[in-house]
DNA sequence: CGCTTGACCGCAA
DNA sequence: ATTGCGGCCAAGC
């Protein structure tokens, strides 16, 4: 795991009229998370809402996914949805970067008791 | 404003 | 196994 600098790092927290959870805060948060998943491991959009301390709120976790630039160093291939499949649009290429881990796929589908994450 | 749309999820048929 | 639904919440229109 690498140092959390977000409090230093947005303006937007020092902002004192919002009480709590600016949007920066939480996407930092969720990015550092998706940060720390192992290689050749997996993570579900719902686990990293936990880790981050956000449970329930998946859905945000794609939509930050989704606003990802281009180069990313993110490994957001590793994020997948809670069925073990892939909801990345771009399937193949997702599915192509896991391979390249050794992650491999049983009709569509990863083992998530066995690729898991497990922090 | 209200309504729709997502890289979601759990649960119930 | 699959479908549907309600819950979730930020963005865009």
């Amino acid at each position: 795991m690498q140092r959390c600098v977000f409090a230093y790092s947005f303006p937007a927290m020092t902002r004192p009229e919002k009480h709590f959870t600016p949007a920066d805060e939480r996407e930092e948060m969720i990015r550092q998370w998706i940060n720390a998943i192992p290689e050749s491991q997996v993570a579900t959009y719902g686990q990293i809402a936990s880790l981050a301390g956000y449970p329930g709120q998946a859905r945000l976790v794609g939509k930050i996914l989704s606003k990802l630039p281009k180069g990313s160093k993110l490994p957001w291939h590793r994020v997948i949805n809670a069925s073990g499949r892939i909801s990345h649009p771009d399937r193949t290429r997702q599915q192509t970067l896991l391979a390249n881990e050794g992650i491999h796929f049983v009709r569509g589908r990863i083992n998530l008791t066995v690729y898991q994450w497990q922090p």
